[in-house]
DNA sequence: CGCTTAAATTGACCATGGTCATTTTATTGA
DNA sequence: TCAATAAAATGACCATGGTCAATTTAAGCG
């Protein structure tokens, strides 16, 4: 049996890849088509298809590389001593993510596993976000009644909700690191009661 | 100048309403077509435009009305004096909410005001959980040293965090009430730390 | 080399959501 | 009762994501 010709396939991809991220500096994830992607990339659509399973996992792709940058950046850092130290380091990421709501809404749609089978991009750069998070509350002056665990569970809720929240009609996006603050101080921080 | 005839459109949209509802019946709120609907509904395609700006604006309408249901049903109970019955009160308006991945899907979506002009159906859902936990929480036995606002905020995150992780590969939905409990009592009941 | 075969590519075709100029219907005023 | 006209409905048409049988390319091998 003929074994595979990877090279060819490798180009190929590479080339679809590279043709995605001219289009989408030029018209922005939402504007992105595959027809435009093709044509730049010189292959048939049909060729889009046999490397992607459908446009949504070339968007998992891109938009799930560009946040593996920025925590590759994060965990650059020292742990945050405080609230607003842990603010500072997600800030960028979570710029980033609601750069579109195009985009915020491709990464909610597959931040946990989109298909069973295989976990996908974004579905890993949540999975890393908890880990530097857990690395972080372990040692930090936060609460220590619940596990590091649970700690950034919350951690990421939160910031989902604050990242939802500039969407909305009543907010804007300078609201968004007030609000991570307000939230990550009554989530890590509690007074007694 | 002519006054608007609303009858008929009023019959119309009823009409429309009532096949959307007979087909998700039989194929899920996932499965719906528009040409479906119209087939059934007896109109033309353009008709159905005419009364829902989209798809999305239909289903908008349907699950924003569902969840309307359940808050109503929600609201004629006491306030809740534990975690767990917070979560029992919010459980089968959550189970419905999951019923689909779409219709999370959906209601994600739109949970901020999709568009900035009007606040949607489920939006304004949104905005009633937040208003019924305020209550619930102004005179519960739950930490105060947060505003009730910003306790029913975060009640939301973390009922939607343990909502996605529904669909994540790893996790499935008998978890969900144990999730829920274990979130609220550690944001509702800190322990001192 | 030329043959065989599996992988890679192609592009015509389909499914479905959405648009809009045209036609139909109903209301209003005389 | 009948024009005038605004609202409602129509359906041909478009945009775009996605499919698949047929074709091309390139290994592997004697």
């Amino acid at each position: 049996m003929a074994r595979a010709a990877q090279k060819r396939t490798l180009e190929t991809r590479a080339r679809l890849v590279a043709a995605a991220n001219a289009v989408i500096d030029e018209v922005g994830y939402q504007g992105l088509r595959v027809e435009h992607v093709v044509l730049r990339a010189g292959v048939a659509k049909g060729t889009f298809f046999a490397h992607f399973r459908d446009k949504d996992a070339l968007m998992e792709l891109l938009i799930g590389s560009r946040i593996n940058t920025f925590l590759d950046q994060i965990e650059t850092l020292p742990a945050p001593q405080s609230v607003d130290d842990m603010t500072d380091a997600l800030m960028p990421m979570m710029q980033f993510m609601t750069c579109e709501r195009y985009v915020f809404d491709v990464i909610m749609r597959y931040s946990g596993a989109a298909a069973c089978e295989d976990i996908g991009t974004i579905a890993t750069t949540f999975g890393r976000q908890i880990d530097v998070m857990i690395s972080w509350l372990a040692d930090g002056p936060f609460r220590k009644d619940i596990s590091a665990e649970l700690l950034a569970e919350g951690v990421q809720a939160f910031s989902v909700q604050a990242m939802a929240l500039i969407f909305c009609a009543l907010h804007n996006e300078t609201d968004l690191r007030a609000r991570m603050t307000l939230y990550l101080n009554a989530w890590l921080t509690p007074a007694s009661w």
